[in-house]
DNA sequence: ACGATACATGCAGAAACGTGCAACAACAGG
DNA sequence: CCTGTTGTTGCACGTTTCTGCATGTATCGT
């Protein structure tokens, strides 16, 4: 491995998962900690990360205006958005929703992770433009600005060519009688007609979601396969879904971690 | 091997891994390390990698990366953009090309006028959503991650779909035998696609394009309506194009330009 | 306060680097 | 056909850079 490219993976790193833990990191690539730790000394001379007592933080988020939206991102979402990021296999094809929590998805898969993303969402198209290893395919269509999508009948004309294994839903209102839901109608068409080109549909449900609904269907719930949340599961939405039979994936809690270190 | 032919393989070889390691490409090419490391070198001079310890990257995505470019968008692009978009009329429909040049013009436009946009740009139709009387039409396809842009045989056709009063075009260089050029065949193709849909075609040619020539043909002189350049009129390229009949919008200077349309 | 862990520094071997040089091929001109 | 020129390639040399280990110090958690 090169040592520039250990430094772009350090980036990386810092940018998916919020931090880094020298230890874990030089196990992991099979190099000594004494060149990790030399590697964040520089990056951290170069203000492109924050060296803190086993690792590295982010420099704080103001100092960094190029990819300030991204850091602002809630943390409910970026966790949902990382749980969600795992979903997509490596040479998988996936349909990406727009949305800030879909664009977060996008933001947290691996950077050299192969695989095809087929999204309507300009931004999340632009925040896929340095994955080297990825297949981008946009749809076009009219764009909807509210969303940031393309939408209308040559949107949904061209989701009708595609097929992806995984559809990544992002929605306004998740509720046990409403179903799924969002604020457009055309916009809740469009999610439609992509849910029908996936084989599994999963829902990204930060926790502000659950249990409100807007005005347009999107899905009832037997369309779709799971749902991804950092509510915790004890929530009696939550239940109410898990006893319907719905597929929910936690990213709240980091839970099992706790004897590694004991 | 031919020396261009190990130039095409190494620059094929950064695209696809994504790194080369000078070492395993003499071993694999039976060359050794030393012209593997001259060909990198002049790779690097020409800004189509970065050189690093042991090897060479793909130039730096904070170089290429289009949210950084526009932010620090030299003073010359943001001339033509801003004469460029003056072409754009009330109620009028243009085809915005990809680059950063073009994007320069998205920012450019007010933000008030009402006019649809057709690009196959991303990063372009992004720069439009907060332009609420602007109706944008994005045109589909495989992301070609270079230059931001759709492109392939979905984008093409696409294409076909639309027509427009205004072409914006785009380019990589702009030399008085070469024509229009730039450095990707896809690319190319798109563009002469979208010219063939706009009842006028301008060239954006901000004054480090102006007598620099890329790979590969878009258009001839003949079938493009103007230029806007910040390059100053005498230059002996731009007195050439004017010579043969090429309409040049000057971006430099504020000063009259009576002599333009004589 | 103590042990454990992370750290900075110096050092040495290894690897990569740049430069100069010579051998060689391609080419132009006589 | 010969010859001088130009450009490329591989090798040799000395230099720089990187990396892991060892040492001693600083910091953390208990």
């Amino acid at each position: 491995m090169l040592a520039a490219e250990r430094r772009d993976h350090l980036l990386d790193l810092l940018a998916r998962e919020g931090k880094i833990v020298a230890k874990d990191v030089a196990a992991g690539l099979r190099i000594s900690e004494d060149t990790v730790r030399r590697d964040l000394r520089d990056l951290a001379n170069e203000g492109l990360c924050q060296r803190v007592y086993g690792g590295a933080l982010p420099v704080s988020p103001a100092v960094v205006d190029y990819g300030a939206r991204q850091t602002v991102a809630p943390d409910g979402k970026r966790k949902v958005a990382s749980v969600a990021a795992g979903l997509v296999r490596p040479g998988g094809v996936v349909i990406l929703d727009g949305g800030t929590t879909a664009l977060a998805v996008a933001h947290a898969l691996p950077r050299d992770l192969a695989c095809t993303v087929i999204t309507h969402s300009p931004p999340v198209a632009v925040a896929l433009l340095d994955h080297p290893q990825a297949e981008v395919l946009v749809l076009g269509g009219r764009l909807f600005k509210h969303s940031a999508v393309t939408c209308g009948a040559a949107a949904a004309e061209a989701a009708r060519n595609v097929s992806a294994d995984l559809f990544l839903l992002g929605v306004t209102g998740v509720h046990p009688e409403a179903g799924l839901t969002t604020g457009d109608a055309e916009d809740a068409a469009m999610k439609r007609a992509l849910a029908a080109r996936a084989a599994d549909t999963y829902v990204l449900a930060s926790s502000e979601k659950i249990g409100t609904a807007s005005r347009y269907r999107v899905l009832p719930w037997e369309e779709i396969s799971g749902l991804v949340t950092d509510e915790p599961a004890h929530n009696p939405v939550i239940e109410q879904l898990t006893a319907a039979g719905v597929d929910v994936l936690p990213a709240g809690a980091p839970s099992p971690s706790s004897e590694v270190s004991a």
